[in-house]
DNA sequence: AAAAAAG
């Protein structure tokens, strides 16, 4: 069995490897790695958790040791997609150059410039970033990237779904053709290989099996959540969340959702329900978003409730459970959500909360694993449902709006974060019941005759109100005007 | 249809 003994690489770089705990590299490591230390290009063709990061990493610091760097002229960029996977190549370079006298420097959005340029300043070997800063920063010449001599392109696939590719391209033409290429995709679609025809000389093409769309040691269940309206069917999705949870011995799990106020809302929910939860989308502070994360990782949070921005890429080691809070847009995302349990042998569970909303997505995921979920048999207590139908708060998931005056509502918010803690009474005939969720909803127009009893509520009651003006409509809006 | 990334 080859060991990183194996690959050519130096003293210092394998005592580094060495203390990280590793000895036998990953088949995209073992393939890659020789190439690359002979300055060829690679097209490395691999799914995030096959150690991608190790294997253009190690190559990289080999190569970048015998030179130095010059102020604002890096030698090597290294371009990931989101920040949180730029961050995990930064903490990979940390720990695999920890005997080279290498600076590298972490160019992301989000968090002050200034660091970053007085890192530039004074010269760094490696600038590992998000293609939006390290533009931004290009812009403003406070890097240049014609000393680059290696490039590296992380999950290229991902790049092209986020619209970055032509972010991309613009990189590729400031740094100098005579540079080597490290390019990463999960999967080669069109676009992906006009690129790499474009920028890339004779790489080698190293493609490392596609881990099984569905690993076999994921468990999959399904849940079928009775669907009312789109208000009724989240909360019915989070009780049922919290009722599978609850049957389980959950160490850590990540809970996905398709949206990022439906993030916010179930890891409130989870949290106020006594669970030990935290959100994580693209909204939230850079700080917090790496506090979170870093706490996940350490154990201290055991349910991280996640946008897309953590199905693929990060690295957050055996998760015992996924949670799809719904079906994801993309039925690879599915996959890479999934993915996210039962890696390295272990064995993971996934379940799906499905609703109506979500047949249509469902339909294509399973014609993608080809494997149907396990029915969940379990009772769930929807009575708590009913509770909310003479709503007094307003709806915990809205963002304000100009009609947002009264301060009531804020201090109302933060005692009372999730209406269906409460528990009123059902009030009138349009109240919805367990399994009787299909009963239509009372239709939204905004007539004031036709609302419930609370309208002296007025000021609060935002369920109804138009968006920007309240009930009232300006004169100006209603007069007709001729044209001719 | 949504998330991500430059403010």
């Amino acid at each position: 069995m080859t060991k990183f003994t194996d690959l050519g690489l130096s003293p210092e770089v394998l005592k580094a490897i060495a203390e990280t705990g590793y000895d036998t590299p990953t088949a995209i490591q073992e393939q890659a790695i020789p190439v690359a230390l002979t300055g060829l290009d690679v097209l490395g063709i691999a799914q995030t958790g096959t150690g991608k990061t190790a294997a253009f990493t190690l190559p990289m610091i080999e190569r970048l040791a015998a030179g130095r760097s010059r102020a604002r002229m890096p030698r090597a960029i290294v371009l990931a997609p989101t920040r949180e996977l730029a961050d995990q190549v930064s903490e990979a370079f940390e720990k695999y150059a920890k005997y080279h006298k290498l600076n590298w420097a972490l160019l992301i959005g989000g968090v002050s410039m200034a660091d970053q340029v007085a890192k530039l300043d004074k010269g760094v070997d490696v600038l590992i970033a998000t293609p939006g800063r390290l533009l931004d920063l290009f812009e403003r010449s406070k890097v240049m990237l014609n000393g680059v001599q290696i490039m590296v392109v992380d999950e290229a696939d991902r790049m092209l779904d986020m619209g970055f590719i032509p972010d991309i391209e613009r990189i590729f033409k400031l740094t100098p053709p005579s540079r080597q290429t490290l390019f990463f995709s999960a999967t080669m679609a069109p676009e992906i290989t006009r690129i790499t025809q474009a920028f890339l000389k004779n790489p080698v093409r190293i493609e490392v099996s596609r881990p099984a769309t569905t690993n076999d040691n994921i468990k999959q269940f399904v849940y079928r959540v009775p669907s009312g309206n789109a208000l009724n069917t989240a909360k019915a999705k989070r009780i049922a969340l919290r009722a599978i949870i609850s049957t389980l011995d959950i160490k850590n799990g990540i809970v996905f959702c398709n949206r990022k106020t439906d993030v916010d809302i179930v890891a409130k929910s989870l949290s106020v329900h006594g669970f030990n939860a935290a959100p994580i989308h693209g909204d939230l502070d850079q700080t917090l978003r790496m506090k979170t994360l870093d706490s996940f990782r350490k154990g201290d949070l055991t349910l991280l409730v996640a946008s897309d921005v953590a199905a693929r890429g990060l690295d957050i080691p055996d998760v015992g459970h996924v949670f799809n809070f719904d079906v994801p847009h993309h039925a690879d995302d599915y996959v890479h959500r999934i993915g996210r349990t039962g890696r390295a042998g272990r064995s993971g569970e996934a379940y799906l909360l499905l609703s109506s909303a979500d047949e249509k997505n469902y339909d294509k995921v399973l014609k993608l694993t080809k494997k149907e979920p396990e029915a969940l048999a379990i009772d769930v207590d929807f009575s708590a449902l009913a509770e909310d139908t003479g709503r007094k708060s307003p709806r915990p998931d809205r963002k304000p709006r100009r009609g947002d005056r009264d301060k009531s509502v804020k201090t109302a918010q933060k005692t009372e974060p999730e209406s269906e803690i409460k528990s009123e009474p059902a009030v009138n005939e349009n109240t919805v019941i367990e399994n009787k969720l299909e009963t239509p909803k009372p239709s939204r127009k905004r007539n004031r005759a036709d609302r419930p009893s609370e309208t002296q509520e007025k000021s609060t009651d935002y369920e109804e109100l138009a968006e920007g003006f309240g009930w009232h409509v300006p004169a100006f809006l209603l007069r007709s005007v001729d044209l001719k």
